[in-house]
DNA sequence: CTCTCCTGGTTGCACAGTACAACTCAGCGG
DNA sequence: CCGCTGAGTTGTACTGTGCAACCAGGAGAG
């Protein structure tokens, strides 16, 4: 019936976007791979959380955070700050220069959707939208998936 | 106005999605890597395709898809014909295992699709559905990213 | 107070996926 | 025959990732 082949289609699609996001990440956007984006956009929004934090939120090792936030610092996108609550702890902060960063990938990210985009009717944009946001809320029995 | 607010979510929540697509892909489906079940699913379509097919459908250099290639011949899930036409030619075919295997991971991803997607109404996965085809029909100036 | 256990983070190692460049081999056009 | 082109392989390097071992700071039990 009509829903075993739209889920069929939306698996397939999913699994083509996920295949060329993969791909193409790293040469459309060399300025910030996708994690370290999502990185910095989270601290954007909430400035001084622990690597910890972030590797929970997003279902990565730990190992490959604090590697992630050493090449971001290394890069002067972000501080690492004692806590002095707790000496084991690094509070994390962006700089001006990643939030500055920051800001320019955002805005080359959005031209290219919005190019993409461009003659979608804002009633289906916002469909889309709202179908997206509820896909990704989905919080099933495997919390593996992180955020 | 709404449209940007639109545009915004569909970005952001893209983002999302493809991160952890990358995250979860080998954990969830170590069967068969995103790449390499994306091949055989082309396989299975249009069997007796070149390397070169692939490497250019899928914008992945020509080594690239050679290496997967010599991995999923030693896993038997392809086979390697030449071309009695053209002796530099490799045509490349689905094993029965690798049609196997391809059935079986397919159906796991489609488990889980259907799982999270259980209480939508037909209508929205229709409409989800072919937003997506949309999406990635789309075929801009930039031919990078395949397809 | 000290000993043990817990927690945040780093580092060593291994591995997958990828690109680029150099190469081999087969076919093609002069 | 000779050089050019195209298919595919291989060497090398780099990135992102996880796991395991480790280190250092805190917290509670005795």
């Amino acid at each position: 019936m009509g829903t075993d082949r739209a889920v069929e289609t939306i698996q397939r699609e999913m699994t083509t976007f996920a295949r060329r996001a993969r791909a193409s990440a790293g040469r459309l956007h060399p300025e910030l791979s996708l994690v370290s984006y999502t990185l910095l956009s989270h601290l954007e929004e909430r400035d001084g959380r622990r690597a910890t934090d972030l590797a929970a939120h997003y279902s990565l090792d730990k190992s490959t955070v604090s590697r992630q936030v050493a090449a971001l610092e290394r890069a002067g996108l972000i501080e690492r700050r004692p806590d002095p609550e707790d000496h084991r702890v690094q509070v994390l902060h962006l700089t001006d220069a990643g939030r500055r960063i920051l800001a320019q990938v955002t805005e080359n990210r959005q031209a290219a959707f919005r190019e993409r985009l461009a003659d979608w009717p804002e009633e289906d944009l916002r469909r889309f939208a709202g179908y997206l946001e509820r896909y990704n809320a989905w919080s099933g029995e495997a919390p593996a998936e992180g955020n």
